[in-house]
DNA sequence: ACCTGAACACCGTTCAAGT
DNA sequence: ACCTGAACACCGTTCAAGT
């Protein structure tokens, strides 16, 4: 029997392939199945087409899909419209509540938050948190401190957080919520 | 042409497959080539054994190997014994500087430290920071939060000099040692 | 321009077999 | 007890081909 191929009737209605479409797609199978299950192939089953296609569209490949994960949920950068020198610090306290919350919802991609790929990533985060801390009056110097440190510590705590370290001894579960806030107001009471 | 098989005369001299051996092995690979070349034929070629000799030792397989690397990395608790009044925050200070130097020493490995896996790895050193500040007369809800506070910075800030994350605007490199310490200083100074 | 299908070199892991 | 060799199901990626 002759099989005329049929120009697979999906392909003519379904919305076209789009690097933004490809992204959302990995980070649902990241947040729901965890990195090491984001395959080519799985991706590409979960957009209704060949793993191949992927590569139109990201000719770096799994390299270039990884990077626009970290970029999707590493820039959440602060703003600073409207810092004054009296709100400066609860500015910076939304922004990393908001920050740590955004780590936690896509815990999967914080491995790829540590490593040496993408090093622009953070840089405009960095650089929003200067910019109110700069607003707020602080000296530069000092705010270049305070930038990496506010970072570095919600990071920190977010992969503190994931682990579920517990203190050694103490088997109650911690209340990771005043914890963090308590450990944030210790990083930003110091900054002056 | 008959082959009787010779008993491979190495297996006869070289010291016999360890744990320990295993995970060394695996690290060499990963501070000099990278978390992605580490596999087990590349980790068995290391050894001079065939890679599933490795599952011998470690019968979780790669998964086993992984968490020892995250082990052996981790788990550098703070000395103490000895602490005062006087000079808790010296000794927090220099086991921060010792635990950084770490993390950068196995860059490959940090991102195994941010994963939900093997969670109990980090809390001896959690455990060993609220000793030293328990000892050194703060109240003990301050030094839990300041346990994790430090420990978060610590691997936070780690994972910003990995990347090399630059300020926005600024294209002069950062000096990571001048602000690793102007950040930790930071954070222990708000501790009382 | 966009997607497919077959192919290649490599994974982690199992399992029966060797010593 | 300790290691091997073949095999299996799965990777990422290439490349020529289709529309």
């Amino acid at each position: 029997m002759l099989m005329v191929r049929q120009p697979s009737i999906n392909a003519q209605h379904r919305t076209p392939l789009s690097t933004e479409r490809i992204i959302e797609a990995a980070l649902r199978i990241v947040d729901g199945q965890g990195l090491g299950r984001l395959t080519m192939r799985r991706l590409g089953d979960a957009l209704e087409v060949e793993a191949m296609a992927i590569y139109h569209h990201l000719p770096r490949g799994k390299e270039q899909l990884l990077d626009g994960l970290v970029v999707h949920v590493a820039s959440g950068p602060a703003e600073a419209a409207g810092v004054t020198a009296a709100n400066w610090r609860d500015v910076l306290r939304a922004w990393a509540a908001d920050y740590r919350a955004r780590l936690l919802a896509h815990a999967g991609v914080l491995p790829l938050l540590v490593t040496r790929r993408n090093p622009a990533a953070l840089s405009t985060t960095v650089g929003s948190l200067r910019e109110v801390l700069r607003r707020g009056g602080v000296a530069d110097d000092t705010a270049a401190v305070a930038a990496h440190t506010l970072l570095g510590y919600v990071i920190g705590h977010a992969a503190l957080e994931v682990r579920d370290t517990r203190e050694d001894g103490a088997d109650r579960p911690v209340d990771w919520d005043a914890r963090f806030d308590a450990g944030l107001g210790l990083v930003i009471g110091g900054v002056r």
